[in-house]
DNA sequence: TAGATTGTTAATCGATTAACAATC
DNA sequence: TAGATTGTTAATCGATTAACAATC
């Protein structure tokens, strides 16, 4: 992916370095913060930007920032700063928007027909290609384009399709089945919305658990506890 | 809150310390990853459990429960464990569970519509009142058996009512004036599902920013760059 | 060149783990 | 009592911050 070369972007030559260590999970987690802000510094018409400006904005120490890129080999230039349009390239290929993945969704009640409407996949470069479910007064029609089909058609549509994403949003008790099963279809990455914890490093898959009610009971925590302002 | 006394319970004598420092956030974080594990416990009618069983359960270390209780002054007793009833309970007050919070969603869309079906407010003990919207179509009907009242409505029922917790699923460009203004009204804590950063807390207000595009993207790295296993 | 700002090493801080004395 | 397991202190590990030499 990264090698040795000397990259001329924007008039400016650019060293990439090999791949060192691997990144830990808890650089990886600030990545999609610093693209968000970096989308909106593009949006705004910045060009460049330094680590300083940039810890500023966000809130996070100059330093914290010059390491979590140079994780990755470094992005910047002594004196100069950060090309914005090259770092949120950059960090965008990182994250996977150039990869083409693509998602199904499992489950189509109201999570996951509110994922299907919403742009959180178009955004990334995720390709949305359907939604499976077992209630057969959904199963034919669709949600906001994307076809409803029904869940036994699921390993074949995988298989035939090299689904990279499955998103689970089925009922608790019925996931840690359907993790398995999607798992065994060849899944690359599983986005679990439900509470119950899958896990199918296993099999090699990755997953993400968003887990709304932890979130909610943080935030609950947070307000019954607060009394000490400083 | 805790007091320097002995309690009885279940026959047997605990010793509750004064509150000590503050507990820092990442201990916070992993309140309700306990407490999900303690339900199961509970429902599957085990009624003690060590440090020792918990952590195989859940891939800790034994000495992070420890300490992670201890941090609320030791809900267990040397050489019996944990009494899981009394622990569930104890760690569901610390998280607000029986603070009678409640809470109202602001934007009644797709995802608004889809956390009011869901029962994630009632297992916690936090009462949903009203979502509210600016759309007239939505404006008067009912979601899931709460009213869906007009966005002007908002100020005079959040006073009312003396909402705790909002929950915004609005478009990102009106949250961060929405979360000011309800700030003003007199919130205690925000749950935001858009992908701008709430932070309020220069109003005193709490927040939890759920970010799902950060957590789809951060799936999406570990898709894409997953090559070496072990 | 001089100034700015990175890349990177070293110092600090906080969180995790290990160890064990206290005690049920 | 003896055995088990916590509460808690001490050791380790990893992540963050500070500092500065390299360099654009």
């Amino acid at each position: 992916m990264a090698e040795n070369s000397t990259k001329t972007v924007k008039g400016v030559k650019r060293k990439n370095k090999t791949e060192q260590m691997l990144v830990s999970a808890t650089v990886i987690k600030r990545l999609p913060r610093y693209y968000r802000y970096l989308r909106q510094l593009l949006s705004d018409d910045i060009r460049r930007i330094s680590s300083g400006e940039l810890s500023k904005m966000m809130n996070v120490t100059a330093s914290q920032i010059r390491q979590d890129f140079n994780c990755f080999g470094g992005f910047g230039q002594q004196g100069y700063g950060y090309n914005v349009k090259y770092l949120y390239t950059k960090i965008g290929e990182l994250l996977g928007v150039t990869s083409n993945l693509s998602a199904i969704i499992v489950g189509a009640g109201n999570l996951g027909s509110a994922l299907a409407s919403s742009p959180i996949f178009e955004r990334r470069g995720i390709s949305l290609l359907a939604l499976f479910d077992n209630n057969t007064s959904l199963v034919g029609t669709k949600k906001y384009g994307f076809p409803v089909y029904d869940i036994s058609l699921l390993e074949e549509f995988v298989k035939k399709n090299e689904v990279d994403i499955a998103i689970i949003t089925i009922p608790r008790d019925y996931a840690p089945e359907m993790a398995e099963k999607l798992a065994s279809y060849g899944i690359k990455g599983l986005w679990n919305f439900t509470s119950a914890e899958l896990d199918v490093s296993k099999y090699g898959v990755e997953s993400e658990n968003v887990h709304l009610g932890d979130s909610l009971m943080t935030l609950c925590y947070k307000v019954t506890n607060k009394e000490e302002k400083d």
